[in-house]
DNA sequence: AATAGTTTTGCAAATGTTTTCATAAAATAA
DNA sequence: TTATTTTATGAAAACATTTGCAAAACTATT
């Protein structure tokens, strides 16, 4: 070892490795049809034994695609999200591209500078989560014309493509469900609905069928906790410790749901005789648990896939009008 | 709407309307102290008219840092690994780095190949789960000399930077535990262990612990299961529909052994009773669960914490040896 | 006012590719 | 054999930036 040999080998090592112009490597590379099969497999060889890897920031800066999209979320930290992100990216991965993800904590401000910086890396695409972003975010990313799509909220207004289920029926639903089971006393457990489209749009179709019901839902029927089992279940422990809770509760997603579900569990009550709980979301797992939790299902699987799909149309073909689908 | 304005702004748009060089402009991001303030002032003024974003495509080709860290999964799509790449991530963001993520699904082939797109995109640093990769993996990881880092498993031997805990240690403690409790006929539910050196190292532990105290682990009680809840209920409904089945069940995981606590509630049995029902992994929640799920705790936050850590000195400072860091 | 020192700037080369255009070689048609 | 078409290759320009070097513009010192 002791020559530094700290020369990063390029396409022009290979070339002369292979007694070729650098054209014709980057010829193999992008359009294998144009060379010659000998040349081809000369060239095959010094790239393996060099060990050459291409440069896609070089490539990029030909206006060639840079191969990446975008992936913005709040958080992977919880299942929701995790089974939303592992469907979008397998099938992104399928045609090619690499995700660049970042997340950003619920905090729109920070949201604007992930998606500034991944804009600096030339993303060929951004997927974000829900349709509420600042609109320094959506001026961004329309003045740079790039491929958008907001994932998980279906919005027939929306000011970008988005692929999703309307939450504020999914709210309804689950609000629905409890007045059918006859319940009139029924309690909200959400996160914050600050910069979370998903959980005001839920809430506010849920008050919406209450309402319709002649049923109020009082501030003191609303908990507010953090997107944790383990707060959620905190959260609940205290609402059932108390002389008079609600028959039912109505729970901004599943999350809040399971940790409802297991203050219940551990108060020793009987879920649903005692107390009914609601979910919204089917985490994958929330039909397993014992005793199974009922809950709005919203597809995150097809969700994922749905989006994935339409952002490559997006990419591909340019002039693609706002694209809405809605699933459920 | 006339023209067709499709020109991007480059830094020699942006140096024309401050009416200063190209040079002037990149310093002023890289080295803003070599500029003259006033000259600044303009310069930023005029980013923010044209609304200028860089090219890291093409500052990377300087030799410049891509500001990217590649992390490659097996999967997000549990728990488990959501927390860890969660933790990861938000470190390295924090420091400016951007995550580029890439899963395989077990396949280390995929890997392979994904690690070499990695590697198109000249990422500064790669994360890996575990430390069972392909030789070619390693060698070209190796080959190009990329600050390297694999994470969740400890190995006092590993052959690149580990951050993580022994697996082995973790499966000898599930095991003691449940001889401790006093239980003699134990049956094993695991995920296949190829390809996967956690759960490989985890059952061979539990083996050797379950060995020395003279009891054997037949194959006729061991199972395999997808890495799933709802797939695990499964098995473990078969198994606990049989005659006869083992007093207590070892999981390789905690996903795992959610499964199998559910599918012991559905049949009406009591853990730890009836039977009882060990994991491994602490994803978080298992200790919200009702009944609360035993389990060995593999503390997942702080391994992606420390990984990040590890991998961005592996970045800035370079000749840094071998790095291994066990955590329990 | 002249000199020396410091700060600020621009020029030009370099980075690793892709692509257009031109040319050489080979294949086909006459 | 010559003319024509097709196929295969290379030279050079282009992409958007950074940086070493040198010149220019200030400041401070005599």
């Amino acid at each position: 070892m002791i020559k530094k040999q700290q020369s990063r080998v390029d396409i022009m090592t290979v070339a002369r490795a292979a007694k070729v112009s650098a054209s014709t490597v980057s010829r193999t590379f992008n359009h294998p049809d144009l060379v010659n099969p000998a040349t081809r497999k000369k060239i095959d060889r010094a790239v393996r034994r060099l060990g050459y890897i291409r440069n896609r920031a070089a490539q990029a800066m030909h206006g060639k695609r840079s191969g990446t999209v975008g992936l913005v979320v709040p958080t992977i930290d919880h299942a929701i999200f995790a089974e939303l992100v592992q469907s979008f990216s397998e099938k992104l991965e399928a045609v090619g591209f690499t995700i660049l993800m970042t997340s950003h904590g619920y905090d729109l401000e920070r949201e604007y500078a992930v998606v500034r910086k991944l804009l600096e890396h030339r993303v060929d695409g951004v997927a974000l989560i829900g349709l509420e972003h600042s609109e320094e975010t959506y001026l961004l990313l329309e003045q740079q014309k790039l491929p958008v799509v907001a994932v998980w909220n279906y919005n027939e207004t929306s000011r970008v493509s988005c692929v999703g289920a309307q939450n504020l029926l999914a709210g309804r639903m689950g609000a629905q469900h409890l007045l059918d089971l006859g319940h009139r006393d029924i309690g909200a457990v959400f996160p914050n609905t600050q910069g979370n489209d998903r959980s005001f749009d839920r809430l506010r179709g849920a008050k919406e069928v209450l309402a319709n019901a002649g049923i109020s839902l009082p501030t003191s029927r609303q908990w507010m906790t953090p997107y944790s089992v383990s707060h959620a279940k905190a959260v609940c422990l205290e609402i059932l410790t108390q002389k008079d809770w609600p028959s039912a509760l109505l729970c901004g997603n599943d999350v809040i749901a399971q940790g409802c579900l297991y203050a219940a569990m551990q108060m020793g009550m009987r879920v649903p005789g005692d107390i009914s709980v609601m979910g919204i979301g089917d985490f994958k797992g929330s039909k397993e648990m014992e005793p199974a939790l009922s809950t709005v299902r919203l597809p995150a699987r097809t969700i994922g896939e749905q989006a994935a799909d339409l952002i490559v149309r997006l990419i591909a073909e340019d002039g693609v009008a706002i694209t809405r689908e809605e699933l459920q």
